[in-house]
DNA sequence: AACTGTTTGTTGATAAACCAACACTGTGTT
DNA sequence: AACACAGTGTTGGTTTATCAACAAACAGTT
């Protein structure tokens, strides 16, 4: 049997497992979900989930990973087979994602968010929207996904400076997000920082 | 384990074998069907098919069983729970078929109709209509189920005595089937049969 | 602390499915 | 008639899943 061809059994157990985990994620958090519910969702025998991963947290980082690696594949093939500039790649990962819609729905809200950061976000959020003049012109949906994406980048990069030990001052940080949140990456003048 | 508990596997996989049949007959007719087709929809081995079941036509013949059997418990079931009349009891038995359509409407399409038996079906339907006349209030679809009855219990009658070598000779069965079809069962003088 | 119920993780014997291979049959083509 | 191809039915060794049972851990209740 070569290495890629899995035993049938093998591959159903695994899928049916799998499937078993993400319906159930639907309905509650990862941490009230039991191997045993699982397999009796599965209609798998215990020994078998045992037999395949050691608990439940290594059964979602397979998921996980088959994910990352499709995206892997995806990216790989994309980028060897059509010479097309980043807009029409990006268009096409985002297809990607939109045909996983189901799946990456329950995997992305697995990972609960730590309230504090929920906290962070939401005064980020309200901060923004009674401060800032849109253009009644702009699109409403569009105006929701700016603030996110400025909100969800300026927090990620701030922890990621403070779970880095703050090694640059507070106010090269500043203008560093600041400039990302006007003029982006090109739009920003990188001699600021050197 | 009791006779009662069947092996998660075998269970698993005699269901998939008789999905996978179904929906071929979807497509096409049985004797089209191959053991090698099942298997393939199912993502079973060929041997595992041979394990259960001596052929396709010992996998259909189980389906067929199991629907009829579904229907004697059924009918006895609600005869031991319920002192209703029989009207009650058809109705009963019409939802179960309509709870099984989908699986039904496969099953009564695998055995073909001779295409010589199509013919006078057609002829008989066609003959009926032209020459009946039918009150404008009756209910279209309502007619159609009437001829459809008479027909199909006429052409069914004449093969069974065509079958059995004609041993009533002609007149007497005609007077049956005209008697049937103009009083049905009770309205029929059994006197003239003896 | 003791108790109860549920879940976990493991075990070994058994059952079922898989796999590759083989010889044979039937069908269609040349 | 000969050939090629697809499907059939079978085989034996191997792999995987099942099953019931067990001891331990955990959570909630008293």
């Amino acid at each position: 049997m070569t290495s890629e061809k899995l035993d049938r059994r093998k591959k159903y157990t695994r899928m049916v497992l799998k499937d078993s985990l993400l319906q159930l994620l639907k309905q509650k958090s990862f941490s009230q979900v039991t191997v045993k519910e699982i397999c009796e969702r599965a209609d798998i025998n215990r020994s078998t989930f045992y037999a395949h991963y050691r608990d439940q947290f290594e059964l979602l980082e397979t998921i996980e990973d088959e994910i990352v690696m499709d995206m892997k594949q995806y990216m790989n093939t994309y980028n060897l087979q059509e010479k097309e500039d980043a807009l029409k790649m990006t268009e096409k990962l985002i297809s990607y994602f939109a045909a996983k819609q189901e799946e990456l729905i329950i995997l992305l809200n697995v990972s609960d968010e730590t309230s504090f950061e929920r906290k962070v976000r939401e005064v980020a959020q309200a901060s923004i929207r009674s401060e800032w003049i849109i253009s009644e012109q702009t699109d409403q949906q569009l105006s929701s996904y700016l603030t996110a994406f400025i909100i969800s980048g300026s927090v990620h990069v701030l922890k990621m400076w403070l779970l880095g030990g703050m090694e640059e001052p507070p106010h090269k940080m500043a203008k560093l997000i600041n400039n990302l949140i006007n003029h982006g990456i090109y739009g920003t003048d990188w001699e600021m920082f050197p």
